[in-house]
DNA sequence: CCTAATACCTACAGTAACTAGAGCTTCAAG
DNA sequence: CTTGAAGCTCTAGTTACTGTAGGTATTAGG
């Protein structure tokens, strides 16, 4: 089957200027066009895109997705290094929902103790202010 | 007491050249400088800084940082408004765990799945291509 | 007092990963 | 055959910094 790009980003769930920028940056290879130089997608080159849209939904870099994809073009070869990919990214996904946990609390606390009156006194402008109660090892965020 | 950039980056936590920058976009106002044109910090304008330094880390956007200073220089005025911001907040740091958590399972899944064997059958490429499992409303990693 | 090392200054370029717009062409439906 | 949507290229903008180049200021040691 071909698709238009438009087609080919509703099918892959991404927009089609972000389809361009991925050939414009090599992500992905330019594909074949129409007489009028529009370009046709194929089955492949569009499950390509679905796959780097997912990648990329569940925190892939584009630099993780192109290290995959080239990867992936070598089907004989042991999966060890998609494997590590993704262990890592685990570990990051980790510490990233332990940071926010930590937030969130901190966030509770800060408007449970937030009365409503006046800005002098509120615990908000305090809590940020303050040095106290900073180990200083937030992680910026990601 | 007086601090120089440094001295003031490293009381509050933030890069030298990110005070900089910060003084270049307007979000903190231009500090006194030497004779020799360098920078002095006040203790007021360090806890300013400490105060950006731990919004952002709290993943307050810079957006929302500037709000938060030109309310809190209104000091008899009510902190509703502050509030607000804390729980858009708030709400936006549950979705985001909400997501990061499902992304973990997925990644788990995919990663028992990879038996280590030839990339032709690893899962986690399938996975990731497989359209199938998505409903198609994961939200870009912010 | 001189020197060397360090910290500071400005200005500009670069980063990730898109997103949006201008101005033009092509295509499909009626 | 016309019209409106969708496609094309190219350029610039976004967020929040980070890094570099080339020059000046300050400070500590000898």
């Amino acid at each position: 089957m071909n698709f238009s790009i438009g087609e080919a980003a509703s099918a892959a769930g991404c927009k089609v200027q972000t389809i361009r920028y991925y050939e414009q940056i090599g992500l992905v290879s330019a594909v074949a066009r129409t007489a009028g130089n529009q370009r046709v997608y194929s089955d492949g080159s569009v499950s390509r895109l679905a796959f780097i849209r997912h990648a990329r939904a569940l925190g892939f870099s584009l630099d993780d997705v192109r290290q995959m994809l080239s990867l992936a073009d070598k089907p004989a070869q042991s999966c060890k290094e998609i494997d590590a990919i993704a262990r890592e990214r685990l570990e990051e996904v980790n510490n990233r929902i332990r940071l926010l946990t930590s937030l969130k609390t901190e966030l509770e606390h800060m408007i449970s103790a937030c009365a409503g009156g006046r800005v002098a006194d509120c615990r908000i402008v305090q809590a940020l202010s303050d040095h106290e109660h900073c180990d200083h090892d937030h992680l910026p965020p990601t």
